[in-house]
DNA sequence: CGATCTGTTGATGCTCATCAAATCCAGTGG
DNA sequence: CCACTGGATTTGATGAGCATCAACAGATCG
């Protein structure tokens, strides 16, 4: 059930049986959730930490041109949002599936007794919360600094490497259940102009997508491509097969 | 000394006297930090937290073609790196001052000591991580959805804001000590268009800008124009002269 | 009082947005 | 199994926003 999760954390330090056994003690519902649907809304205070187990989702806002805006994706495995729960605050955005997903709750207390008394797993959420805003300074840079096409070529990367982190997959390809106007939202580019960037990237022979999968087909030749540096991700004590691609 | 930080953190919840006391006890040195300077360089491992007392910094970082990205503002009271000294990590990106500064050290055994013994203090710092990565994420909004005058104006409106949060301005005029190079920097727009941006906002009334203040003319009026809506900054407990604003 | 940083202006071109329509594709029901 | 349907991708044409290059004026400062 918490395979992704427990994976992502091991990034981070290793967690014995106990306390992953006390994890999985303090998740209390999983349920399933249509493609589309928004876990949490704006303007919401939310009760419970939710949990991705399975499926895609994104963080997101909208201005009041209407312009949509994503600003994460959440893979399975992803936290929602322990800070404004722990702290009962009200969200600042909101966040909905992008596929179909299973979704399982920790209630604030559980949560809050985690925090209290268990140093180290409370040490590996915090080092998950890190490493999203770090992610988001990432993004900042990316909309801020790059053209399109490294732009899309470093989420790309990005995606492969928490991928992989997660345990979702061991080579150079990676499930993504993304349309291009959802990776447009991310990008800050619209659907054309994402289309005719990802059209490129193929033509010239740097990824392949098939069946939602997307295979980079020089990793090096990509992340050099891309500006990639996997530092920002804070995996210092990634599993030797992915350490080796960082 | 520390009158801005403690100003800040009272939006969050009141502070008594011993919690200020705890705080300003676990200062150890202030230095005066000239304009430009890094105060902490990426790829390092920063053994104590900054806070900084009097001027103005920016977390930034510079993709390989050599374009550069500032990714936050630091004001008067705000802190530089909690988590990454917390957790023992390395520095994603670096922060550097935009004016002359004054900077204070807690070393990392103090605010550990803090953390753990002190769970008001631990929240209200918590809380100041959480409003870091909120405006983090409205950054993203205003870079991937928003066209160039709305997005400094929003960016001048929290600013404003966060000047008064801190008790650095009451009304609606405040000190800004930034370039246009240095403004055009943060919101991913070359030196000349920022200027040209900035013409524009002063010959549509909306704004004045004499020897670094910056004057919001109609408060009301620009907060629309800048689709500006304080939530984000979670300011839930302001002061009453300010909420009024919010 | 030259040197340097900051702000300003003009000309030109590229990146990306916008609008519109065609094609492809997966799923659905007859 | 095929027609239908609605979403996703693709293509073309045109224009706006912003970048780039270059030069100059104003401010600031040792």
């Amino acid at each position: 059930m918490l395979t992704n999760f427990i994976q992502k954390l091991n990034n981070f330090q290793e967690h014995s049986a106990d306390e992953i056994a006390i994890l999985e003690d303090a998740v209390s519902g999983v349920v399933d959730v249509d493609k589309g649907i928004d876990i949490l809304n704006e303007r919401q205070r939310p009760g419970d930490v939710q949990l991705l187990i399975d499926g895609w989702a994104c963080r997101y806002s909208v201005t009041r041109q209407g312009k949509g805006q994503i600003m994460a994706y959440l893979l399975p495995g992803d936290l929602c949002d322990v800070h404004v729960t722990l702290l009962n605050r009200m969200m600042d955005h909101s966040i909905r599936t992008l596929s179909r997903a299973k979704v399982a709750s920790i209630p604030r207390r559980k949560m809050e007794d985690i925090i209290d008394n268990h140093p180290r797993l409370a040490r590996s959420l915090f080092w998950s919360t890190l490493v999203d805003e770090s992610i988001l300074r990432m993004w900042l840079l990316n909309l801020g600094a790059r053209p399109a096409n490294r732009r899309l070529a470093h989420l790309f990367c990005e995606l492969l490497v928490r991928s992989r982190a997660a345990g979702l997959t061991a080579n150079h390809s990676f499930y993504l259940p993304l349309t291009q106007a959802e990776l447009g939202e991310a990008m800050g580019i619209t659907i054309v102009h994402t289309n005719r960037v990802m059209q490129k990237l193929r033509s010239e022979g740097l990824i392949t997508f098939r069946q939602k999968h997307l295979q980079i087909n020089d990793w090096e030749a990509f992340k050099s491509f891309s500006e990639f540096e996997s530092t920002y991700l804070h995996l210092e004590r990634a599993d030797p097969s992915l350490a080796r691609d960082l």
